[in-house]
DNA sequence: CTGTTAGCGCATTCAG
DNA sequence: CTGAATGCGCTAACAG
């Protein structure tokens, strides 16, 4: 020791007040001179709770998440805790590697968004300790935290806003890989219709495209929707960007939007009131969702705790790309 | 032990082929058995080398970042290592809070884009042991490596354009914080003015949006631009978004892009191009910036290492939303 | 090829 | 209030 006591220094930097302020002061003046780092790695084998909370997601890249994941850092921060953002791309394997590498590392917990809804590996995770909250996926009974946004909800709002305007055709377009968001919506979607008492397989065009489904597969599902007999009048997209894609597509084809087809997308990115038209779409609250979903994993800590689902409600945002239902068609 | 043995598992996790395939398989079997997890913490304690990267960006949730973000996770991932990705919001206090965390985490290294230009506690940082990568910043002589883009070059590019197109009245709409990357660009714009022989103070008009400098402020920033006499032809942003904002402003003063007033993005963010007008942009290689500064953390660890930078050259984009000078103004 | 041992840096005893 | 001693889980170096 630099001044003159040995672990005092400790209580120092864990028991502040035990010790008189006088070689506190000393301590801490050597500990800058010495230019003394605490070391995570030996505290955390002693038995400290680790700062580090993994953030497994689809795709940080994608505008949605990397809200969300800027929601989990501001809320992990307060905690004095960082995020370690990793990106499956959908893909189960690389969910897995992530799990293990982040219980490995002992990480305070893990905010997940799972690649499909076989969940055995989160709750595995958690039954050994490491807990998890889901994130953007209904609770479903788990033994596990969830912030969720009601999908299923979300969906109807685009075809009640729909059918309000008179159409009764109305295409779906989904990403082909298995993502329980879009299924849900897909789920509201024949809901409402059904509600409305419409016959689903006559109303409904459901369009999948490939993998990575970004701007230019949407642009080519354009393609199908535009096939399908008879005609829709509308659709409906799992993101913006894909409806940004299908804008460009139908442009393409020479479809003027909103004239002749309506478009709605979902997530409400930054840009979507400003494309040309100007896009009706389903807003979520993805910081705070975000924010919730690190507060339910900082609550895990406390003693009686008890496992719950945060859900938050989905809006619709009404802007240009949306019309009444052309005459004569559908 | 389950199986027999005892530390020979050591060996079987780290130099396989020193043990019998026999006892390898059983202790193996043991190891799933008993759900053996490695414990991080004490291997590092041990001296073995973090998977830790930290990367400390202006604004994870700012397209531009995400991208380079997910650039970088991508190489880590190639690697074995993961991101604690943190965001500064342009703070200094964040980032030494940022930077020290790390620190004591003990991780591989730091990825920063760092929020001035005194980078003293990055060198710092690198000098004590923790090898610290610069992003979006020039490597400007210090001991550290550096992946950048050339944002002289990118203002350049707006102003040549701009010239070309007969423009000789420009405004630039910057952000008020300090940000070395936007400082460049308008060094770019007024070496290219100074270029072609004009005068920079009656030809360059140079507006600060407060902060957080997103759309809205971009918005009321137009306010500012329309009032300097003469009237600016066109808008050179700091960024893709303030374009946006921008675009809004314009339209609430019932000015008409391009016809009456140019504008030049920054960043070709994906909707770029389905904005109304298409926005002509700088389009920066965000993917590969963030995998090259990922790279050069990576090469730290090698034996006769040295610093150095890897520079990308940004592109122009040019799409409607810049037009020739209308007549009869400027 | 397999078993034994020491110590990484810290926090928490217990004695002074 | 301060100083000395122990062990967290692992690996490297050596002994069997």
């Amino acid at each position: 020791m630099a001044g003159v006591s040995t672990s005092t220094v400790s209580n120092v930097l864990n028991n502040p007040d035990v010790v008189s302020s006088a070689t506190r002061h000393r301590v801490e003046e050597a500990m800058v001179q010495v230019g003394y780092v605490r070391n995570s790695a030996a505290r955390q084998l002693r038995g400290a709770p680790s700062v580090i909370v993994g953030c497994v997601l689809l795709d940080s890249a994608n505008p949605f998440f990397a809200e969300v994941a800027r929601g989990m850092e501001d809320r992990l921060a307060e905690a004095g805790c960082m995020p370690i953002v990793c990106s499956t791309d959908i893909r189960l394997g690389r969910e897995a590697r992530y799990l293990r590498m982040l219980e490995e590392l002992g990480v305070r917990g893990v905010l997940l968004s799972p690649v499909g809804s076989r969940l055995d590996a989160a709750v595995e995770l958690a039954r050994r300790g490491t807990p998890v909250v889901l994130v953007d996926h209904p609770r479903a009974g788990l033994p596990l935290c969830a912030a969720a946004v009601d999908n299923m909800r979300g969906g109807e709002l685009a075809v009640e806003h729909l059918l309000a305007r008179g159409h009764r055709r109305i295409a779906f377009i989904r990403c082909a890989a298995e993502v329980r968001t879009v299924d849900d919506r897909g789920e509201g979607i024949r809901h409402a219709l059904r509600t409305a008492g419409l016959d689903i397989a006559r109303t409904l065009v459901e369009v999948r495209t490939p993998q990575p489904a970004g701007l230019d597969e949407a642009d080519r599902a354009v393609d199908a929707v535009l096939a399908a007999v008879p005609r829709p009048t509308a659709i409906i997209c799992f993101n913006d960007m894909a409806a940004v894609g299908v804008m460009r597509g139908l442009r393409r084809h020479s479809v003027v939007v909103p004239d002749e087809i309506s478009i709605v997308g979902y997530d409400n990115v930054i840009f979507a009131s400003q494309l040309s038209p100007a896009l009706t779409t389903v807003r979520q609250p993805t910081h705070r969702l975000g924010r919730a979903a690190a507060e339910l994993l900082l609550a895990e800590a406390e003693p009686g705790h008890r496992h719950r689902e945060i859900r938050f409600t989905p809006e619709l945002v009404v802007r240009a790309s949306t019309a009444v239902r052309p005459d004569g068609v559908g």
